[in-house]
RNA sequence: CGAGAUGUAGCGCAGUUGGUAGCGCACUACGUUCGGGACGUAGGGGUCGCGUGUUCAAGUCACGUCAUCUCGACCA
């Protein structure tokens, strides 16, 4: 019963995973590691894909798609790249089945062995620039900018429904660029998209940073990421954006004759989110109820339950419904009359809370009488009686109100697991307790190591924005000159 | 791959010293209900993970095997 799961209790964990279920977003398939997206959740991306793409073409970025299989020796090509990947990577080898000569259904013919394996893409650098060192020629083909709505895999050990699974929806955005500094540009300015979409349409605080060198992308010369914070305190990597430099274009020859007539490798960007963000909005806003949806995600805005004992009434509060529901969608909002006959109306708040549903009005004998609904909003849990009459505009305002509350809800949580710690022996012990710790770095990989070794603790970014930390200090487990603090956590 | 646990109806579980396969939820039908997760009556649904063994008899005992979960290891 979803009474039982609370974001609260002990394990965390299990109300996540609970939640994910009841809340129709998805379940587990009968492959290991992988999941069903039901068609609830699978409305929520696709709002979330809406509002990137738009996103995206307003930088100029256009969609194209790339293929799933790439030949195992595009692989070798980059050799850190391979090296982050290679641990994870399913591989076909063989493309044809035969009945079993034993008669036990079917059997992979051996006969059918593939000349060179075919790597299922973990990610589409390779292809990717395999396919653009064909396109491009001259500084008149540049920039490129294309973005792929596509499944990766990766075959993890241990998954979570949407955190990590074996097979995931993301997009992946993968520019070439004339110089450096445009290159540059565009990683931050992707990034910024990302940040601008979690804080806008999820209403997800998230930190914009800079990624420490262990931390980066295979193959990437800067990582930037936007890092959000669960409410156990754990921290969530939401997107990144990468500068790639000229690894890919040297590694796959891709050159460019510039304006001067001289040949030229370019420059390079990739940037991606996941379904992962699925996970994210469920953990930063989720109650003892369920599911909080901010308005602009919420593939139902407005859900009616009419509360009735004959079919005179039935019809009657249907019928004013109907009139309300035509209003609201004349403003842009999303309603579900929830007419069905068979379920009582208690049940019904109970499963609407469940799934989020921003904002509730409820009508029965009583509102018929006085021109009155009952309205609720999802996100205070508040109840109240308004003049059915012009509801709509309020709703209107009303939406914007929550989108903004659930903001500045988990801005507040998250910013009360935010301190600074400037001594290794409280550190050590103010990580146990979750969020993110403001620290003195070296800037050495070796001190990172060791503070992750003793605490599983990881510099989750350097931060760029969100919080002032430009100061000068010292290390706090070496002991060594640091010039601004970074954020350290526990990620999952 | 290490450590622990669990596999019995769609889901969650019980099943005693080995002796006819059970309960709750869900589902179907009918009726009463309906302003915060309703109730009654009747019904349908099982290769007890799989295999071998012990036994007159195995969900139950033994051995093997497979799968899943939790914790590690692993993970942009």
């Amino acid at each position: 019963m979803a009474k039982e799961i609370t974001p609260r209790s002990e394990n965390y964990s299990q109300w996540y995973n609970d939640l994910v279920v009841k809340a129709d977003l998805a379940e587990q398939s009968a492959v290991r590691g992988c999941m069903v997206i039901k068609p609830y959740g699978y409305a929520i991306w696709e709002k979330m894909q809406a509002v990137l793409d738009a996103k995206f073409k307003k930088s100029g970025v256009q969609n194209a798609y790339f293929p799933l299989f790439i030949p195992k020796s595009f692989f070798s090509k980059e050799a850190e790249h391979v090296a982050g990947f290679a641990k994870e990577c399913a591989v076909v080898t063989h493309h044809r089945l035969m009945n079993d000569p034993e008669g036990k259904g079917v059997v992979v013919d051996p006969d059918a062995r593939l000349e060179e394996e075919l790597i299922v893409r973990p990610t589409s650098e390779t292809i990717i620039w395999s396919v653009y060192k064909n396109w491009i020629k001259s500084w008149r083909d540049l920039p490129i900018l294309c973005n792929q709505w596509c499944n990766v895999v990766r075959w993890e050990m241990r998954t979570r429904p949407f955190l990590r699974t074996a097979e995931f929806l993301w997009q992946e955005g993968h520019t070439a660029h004339s110089s450096a500094a445009e290159a540059q540009a565009k990683a931050v300015e992707m990034v910024g998209v990302y940040a601008d979409f979690a804080r806008n349409t999820m209403a997800l605080p998230v930190i914009v940073g800079h990624k420490s060198p262990n931390e980066r992308f295979a193959g990437a010369l800067d990582t930037l990421t936007i890092e959000a914070m669960m409410q156990d305190g754990k921290a969530l990597q939401a997107g990144t954006s990468h500068f790639l430099g000229q690894n890919f274009a040297k590694s796959f020859d891709v050159k460019y004759t510039d304006s001067e007539g001289k040949e030229q490798y370019v420059w390079a960007t990739s940037w991606g989110v996941s379904t992962r963000l699925m996970g994210a909005l469920i953990m930063a806003h989720g109650d003892d109820n369920g599911l909080v949806l901010p308005p602009e995600l919420a593939p139902i805005q407005v859900v009616m339950v009419p509360i009735y004992k004959t079919d005179e009434e039935r019809a009657a509060i249907l019928s004013k419904f109907a009139g309300i529901k035509q209003k609201l969608e004349e403003l842009g909002i999303s309603v579900k009359v929830d007419d069905r006959d068979t379920l009582r109306p208690g049940f019904k708040f109970a499963e609407w809370e469940l799934k989020g549903v921003p904002v509730r009005l409820a009508m029965g004998a009583r509102d018929l009488a006085a021109g009155t609904v009952e309205l609720a909003r999802r996100d205070t849990l508040e109840k109240g009686t308004h003049e059915a009459e012009g509801i709509e505009s309020y709703i209107q305002q009303l939406l914007r109100e929550i989108q903004q509350n659930i903001y500045d809800k988990a801005l507040a949580k998250r910013d009360s697991h935010i301190r600074k710690c400037d001594s290794w022996e409280e550190f050590k012990e103010e990580i146990k307790k979750g969020g993110f710790l403001l620290c003195h770095w070296d800037g050495t990989a070796e001190t990172e190591q060791a503070i992750k070794d003793e605490t599983k603790a990881t510099i989750r970014c350097i931060p760029v924005d969100s919080c002032v930390c430009e100061e000068e200090g010292v290390d706090i487990y070496s002991g060594k000159p640091s010039k601004a603090r970074v954020v350290f956590g526990i990620a999952y």
